[in-house]
DNA sequence: ATAGGGTTAG
């Protein structure tokens, strides 16, 4: 699967359509549920001995009782009763013991019921051994469960589908779709449950070639109309990337639920297409299907690919109205939208009211402050967080590493980079970029070179682009032709890369180096993304490419910026003209650089908005180095805080200097 | 006895 842009520009002709979606609309509230408590007192087998039962009484029949002793979790003590004779056992009893281990995902004990099984005169019994197999899978003793099945002497199809749907939810794709052929092959004919798995399959492994032909077959074995194969068509195809045929599946679909049309919101979101999302949302309701867990969790992720604060808020408003309780799941997803909405005070709020939090919570409280520039306060929420016990993965260091590259906390990086092995996690590629970066940035280009020299492992065109970009800030020409060489030998296409080689000749006014810089992108073709920037304001979205002429305040926009440029010359604004060296004629340049896509938004913004209130901008690419400096001098001069949203991170702008210290 | 949908990084 494509990795996702940080950011993704919006389509003002359909976003706008949806900016006030859901005042006129009649809403459809789910009643207020409270979720039954569950029942997780299987005991461990200390505790078990100690029988809450009191002392067995000899002479047990009563049918009743068993059922309540199995499910007030003493389930070892019923197997105790049937090996002192006490207790007559049945089918029943090996069927209950080992659904509630497979309910409690209680592996330990189902071993023990499973080997007590074996030496009973029901071992042969098909169904308890079916029973088995998926307690196993449940309880993800997948060698256990492999043994099971290759043990049994004779196998009917809900064997084969519960191997099927266990390799499908222990993360075992491959497998599971290995097994269907097989399965076919003995002569087994498949039935919803084995299609609902094999498409489960077929979506993570993304593979629409299978997921197509398991369609086919459900068609021919008239399994198409089931809502759960419904449902998993919609999400395979949506998992492909295949959005035409997950929809039209979706229309089809005689019977829909709650769960077809999350798995279409999902599809959508995992795609960042925000709109869309949007539109089903309040598409779904207008239906009377009331919005569950998921589909916030997928909604607040779409927004958080857009960045609209606005639209994030009133579906927060949303779910609070709902009643629905704030688990960890979707709360994450909200501290993840509000910090890629901008705003990073509401994102420590929802972490606050997080009664559990998880590792994921962390990390999304974490990537939001080092995402804002607060570099400190990143490390200092870390150590919190192993203060309170919580164990970091490999996505937790990677962002710290990254908040210490951005706030030159040179020293913490190194340590931190030390402490992973203490936590067993061993640095992957994506790690060393970032202590790379972190070098870099501190000016030790050399120690950073030589650090990818002792690499344990092969330096990736990443690796490489790091050092790139250090070179480039440091304008370090030798050392940064070098690194654009080994980018480019392994990952010639990268637009990113050749910029910056370019940007370094720029620099050093070597202007036929630039042009070959650019002779080499067109004969290689490779496409700089065109930039656009865009502005959030009275719930509509304005968009701007450079030197955009298609807004109707066009002209307006123009002397507005000429305007606040002279202002900003007069206080030591002066323009950089490296920055512009693509597709622009030399004498154009500074003409050009004047109308970068977040001028543009900016001088609109300041058009539009009341003085001294806070002006967001977003883009869909970094933010251009002259205009950088630029809204610096704006943000100072006309008294705004300026909060600009860019490929990586957010830029706060105020009183003449950004959140970034110009580290970006 | 067997089935479908959700989060964090770069």
């Amino acid at each position: 699967m494509k990795k996702l842009p940080f950011i993704n520009p919006p389509n003002p002709t359909t976003l706008n359509l949806y900016k006030r979606p859901f005042n006129h609309q009649p809403l459809c509230f789910r009643p207020i549920t409270t979720t039954t408590a569950e029942d997780h007192s299987f005991n461990d087998p200390e505790t078990w001995e100690a029988g809450e039962l009191g002392n067995p009484s000899p002479i047990i029949q009563d049918h009743d009782f068993l059922r309540k002793s199995i499910n007030s979790g003493s389930g070892l003590h019923v197997l105790d009763l049937i090996d002192r004779g006490s207790i007559e056992p049945d089918q029943s009893i090996y069927n209950k013991l080992v659904k509630k281990c497979a309910q409690l995902r209680r592996l330990k004990e189902g071993r023990i019921v499973h080997n007590h099984f074996r030496n009973s005169k029901f071992k042969a019994d098909l169904f308890i051994q079916n029973s088995i197999l998926n307690m196993y899978m449940k309880c993800g003793g997948l060698v256990d469960a492999r043994n099971v099945f290759d043990e049994m002497p004779q196998r009917d199809m809900v064997t084969w589908t519960a191997l099927i749907a266990g390799y499908a939810q222990n993360d075992m794709a491959e497998e599971a779709a290995a097994s269907f052929p097989k399965m076919v092959g003995v002569g087994f004919k498949p039935n919803h449950f084995t299609f609902s798995s094999v498409l489960k399959a077929a979506g993570a492994l993304s593979c629409d070639k299978l997921g197509r032909q398991v369609h086919g077959f459900c068609n021919k074995c008239g399994c198409d109309s089931d809502v759960y194969v419904g449902s998993a068509l919609v999400d395979m195809y949506t998992r492909c990337g295949l959005m035409r045929e997950g929809r039209f599946v979706f229309d089809m679909m005689v019977i829909k639920n709650e769960v077809s049309w999350n798995a279409l919101i999902a599809g959508h979101a995992r795609k960042g297409e925000g709109e869309s999302v949007l539109k089903l949302f309040r598409d779904m309701q207008r239906e009377a299907y009331g919005p569950t867990h998921f589909t916030y969790s997928s909604t607040f992720s779409a927004c958080a690919s857009m960045g609209t604060l606005e639209q994030g808020k009133w579906i927060h408003a949303h779910m609070i109205k709902n009643g629905e309780k704030l688990i960890a799941f979707v709360g994450n997803t909200l501290i993840d939208m509000y910090a890629k909405a901008g705003s990073i005070e509401d994102a420590k709020k929802v972490f606050d009211r997080l009664d559990k939090r998880d590792v994921v919570s962390w990390n999304s409280m974490l990537t939001g402050c080092a995402q804002h520039g607060l570099g400190k306060e990143t490390v200092a929420r870390f150590e919190l967080m192993l203060k309170d016990g919580i164990k970091p993965n490999a996505i937790t260091f990677l962002c710290v590493l990254n908040a210490c590259s951005h706030g030159g906390l040179l020293n913490e990086g190194h340590r931190y980079f030390e402490l992973m092995r203490k936590y067993m996690i061993e640095p992957e590629v994506e790690h060393y970029v970032t202590m790379v970066d972190l070098l870099g940035r501190a000016g030790l280009l050399e120690q950073a070179e030589s650090f990818i020299r002792d690499m344990p492992i092969e330096p990736n065109a990443a690796v490489w682009g790091a050092l790139l970009g250090s070179c480039r800030m440091y304008r370090n020409m030798e050392l940064g032709v070098f690194a654009a060489e080994r980018v480019f030998e392994l990952d010639p296409y990268d637009p990113g890369p050749h910029v910056l080689l370019g940007n370094i000749y720029a620099s050093a006014g070597r202007w036929k180096d630039v042009a070959i810089v650019r002779k080499m992108m067109r004969d290689g073709g490779v496409k700089k993304e065109p930039a656009c920037s865009w502005v959030d304001i009275e719930n509509a979205v304005h968009m701007f490419v450079a030197n955009d002429d298609a807004h109707p305040e066009s002209e307006e926009i123009r002397r507005m910026w000429e305007k606040v440029c002279s202002k900003i010359k007069e206080v030591g604004y002066v323009p950089d003209t490296s920055h512009v060296l693509f597709n622009v004629d030399e004498q154009e340049r500074e003409e050009k650089l004047q109308y970068h896509s977040e001028k543009l938004a900016l001088a609109f913004a300041l058009l539009r908005t009341t003085p001294g209130s806070t002006i967001r901008i977003k883009k869909n690419i970094r933010v251009c180095g002259d205009c950088h400096t630029a809204i610096k001098f704006v943000s100072k001069v006309m008294e705004r805080e300026i909060i600009v949203r860019d490929t990586n991170r957010f830029h706060h702008f105020n009183s003449g200097s950004c959140s970034c210290r110009d580290y970006w």
